[in-house]
DNA sequence: AAGACTTTGTGAAAACCTGCACGAGCGCCT
DNA sequence: AGGCGCTCGTGCAGGTTTTCACAAAGTCTT
């Protein structure tokens, strides 16, 4: 019924998750001259299940050869346009602080297909320096940037005070999809995509982690030493 | 039979992640003088369903008063003690080029109470500068740094041929979580924890769905044009 | 003090994800 | 050509997460 290759079928977050990490591998097989590879050795260097791998890439087509495996540079091709990232992608990054000033100067974005082609904050101290090759703008410069370049992901890092606004500008000028490091919850209209990282919040998980450690040692000691201790 | 107060239960990874969002809500809600605050509402700040704020705190213990809603700062305490950051948490980065340097003058580690003790590379040229207010430290000095400040959370911010290393390194000194920044699967002992934050692959989730609006579009284009294309 | 109202905590259903197990298809060897 | 061995794709069972719905338990008003 469709003519469209590809988006007939969606694929699961939890899988969509994976596909980078898999895409990845797969570039450093290739690199090494492997052209073929099997779900369990995929799965192997993804240190996942082997089925898992199966499923995953079964929600892009079938592209393995029972007996044989998946051909490298096919399956790489395959999960790349499924992710659209077999074109270039312009990004821009709002916030020229310390967390936008690293990412602007971070080669894994345009080493990925992702080209930084605009840099904004409202500091005027800021204005006209130089971050990752580029010159900061002021964030009124933004929605002609995003228009002129056809950008559509756009980097947030600015203060928490002023992030919601300076979405509320990504959005207004042409932006559909955007990664934010702000440690607050955005609104934005239905369509937008947003993906958080929380770099303090990863932190508090870890505690929560190294804390329990510290518990259940705590925990042996203390019914050990005071067994005849009431629970609560 | 447990003396321990917490720990006895284990709190769901799903819910796990949520109580960051929830404890930085709760404190930006304190500073307004607010004493007491509903499921619904903490729901809305957090955008999500309400019932779920509810089992998430539930993990916690019973904090809540019926008919009331939960006073805003013994809750905030409670989590705060779950995850283990009502105490400072020494940290160290290894790895100081653009990443961690930059993670190094971010203050949103120290602002949570995670304090950095240590800078580390085995760049002779990085040697000797300072980072986030902290000199840069050979790798070879992890180990005594780890163990005189009980460093128990690090991260990683290496070029991916030596990330794997770095984490022998750091799990060798006694590390035993570790926030992941480099690309790449790493392998760890048993009982260490590693969560991952993969900025490239973050953006390749967000071209998708870019990607996903044009593939649309140009579907709805294919099939008003050429209705009678015969599907594959 | 009783009834009306509010909000929690949780059982149960639904949705989603993972992992096993195995049928089906492919290449290779004889 | 036929059988054997390998590996994919997937149905299904088990597990986790989300959401609904409501009894229980509190406050507030009269």
């Amino acid at each position: 019924m469709s003519v469209s290759v590809s988006s007939r079928r969606k694929i699961p977050q939890a899988a969509l998750i994976r596909l980078p990490m898999y895409l990845r591998l797969l570039g450093e097989v290739i690199a090494q001259g492997v052209t073929h590879i099997s779900s369990d050795q995929l799965a192997e260097l993804a240190a996942v299940n082997a089925a898992k791998v199966r499923k995953d890439l079964s929600y892009l087509g079938s592209y393995g050869v029972r007996g044989v495996g998946y051909e490298v540079a096919f399956l790489s091709y395959q999960i790349q346009r499924e992710l659209g990232v077999n074109h270039e992608w312009p990004i821009v990054i709002v916030g020229a602080g310390n967390l936008g000033q690293a990412l602007a100067n971070y080669g894994g974005f345009v080493e990925r297909g992702f080209g930084l082609v605009g840099v904004f904050d409202t500091d005027p101290s800021k204005i006209g320096t130089h971050v990752g090759g580029i010159c900061v703008q002021h964030l009124d410069e933004l929605s002609e940037v995003v228009q002129t370049r056809g950008v559509s992901i756009g980097v947030l890092a600015t203060p928490a005070a002023t992030a919601q606004e300076a979405v509320n500008r990504l959005v207004r000028a042409g932006v559909g999809s955007i990664l934010n490091f702000v440690p607050i919850v955005l609104s934005v209209p239905r369509g937008v995509h947003i993906s958080k990282v929380d770099l303090a919040g990863e932190l508090q998980i870890l505690s929560y982690y190294e804390q329990q450690k510290v518990n259940s040692l705590s925990h042996i000691q203390a019914t050990t030493t005071s067994s005849r201790a009431v629970s609560a």
